[in-house]
DNA sequence: TAGAGAGTTAGCCAATCATCTAAATGATAC
DNA sequence: GTATCATTTAGATGATTGGCTAACTCTCTA
């Protein structure tokens, strides 16, 4: 896991809220897209530094590319988030 | 709390390496600084960066800037990112 | 009250970042 | 094949960032 690059992926609010969408379920990017007002490319740009930390991952389906989060870095974000701050682990595994 | 602030507070890891330190006790300025091989100024810069995320405080005691870690903040971050993650109905966030 | 020690503030600079427009790629339909 | 839709890549630009040196503030002690 490459932290760095997760923690520069969580500091723009921009990609924060596209994860919080795909928390919902998975999206294509223009759907995603429809939500901000900022263009294309730009929105692009954010799916590919989500991407390179690993917290997104996308699949053609057709025209569209359909992202979904990457559920399994998330955790280990959180661990590593706990770690930082001594938090104590919540619910943890069984 | 300000989100965006701490969210960008966090992206950078000298700061990040500061909470770790934090999360074992207070430390005065000039002790976390003899971590760090970069300039007392710039370490300066870091310390005002988390302290207007509100993630850390510091007293003065003597000459000396004693900082700690504001566990308040730092719980509600985690509740943010418990909410970002965990696949439930999203909020307006920054 | 002068000097020294601990930190901060001010100002500068190079690197990174978020955004844009234009052009390219990939997939589908005609 | 060619047109079209969805998305990415390339390249440019202004804003922000993290580092530096110099100068300042605050506190302590002689």
């Amino acid at each position: 896991m490459r932290n760095d690059q997760v923690f520069k992926a969580l500091a723009d609010p921009t990609r924060r809220k596209i994860l919080r969408m795909l928390g919902r379920g998975e999206m294509s990017a223009g759907e995603i897209a429809e939500s901000f007002p900022i263009t294309g490319p730009s929105m692009s740009h954010h799916f590919s530094v989500l991407k390179s930390a690993d917290l997104i991952s996308g699949r053609r389906d057709g025209q569209q590319i359909v992202y979904s989060l990457n559920t399994t870095v998330i955790q280990d974000l959180m661990t590593v988030l706990l770690d930082t701050f001594k938090q104590e682990p919540i619910g943890e595994e069984s």
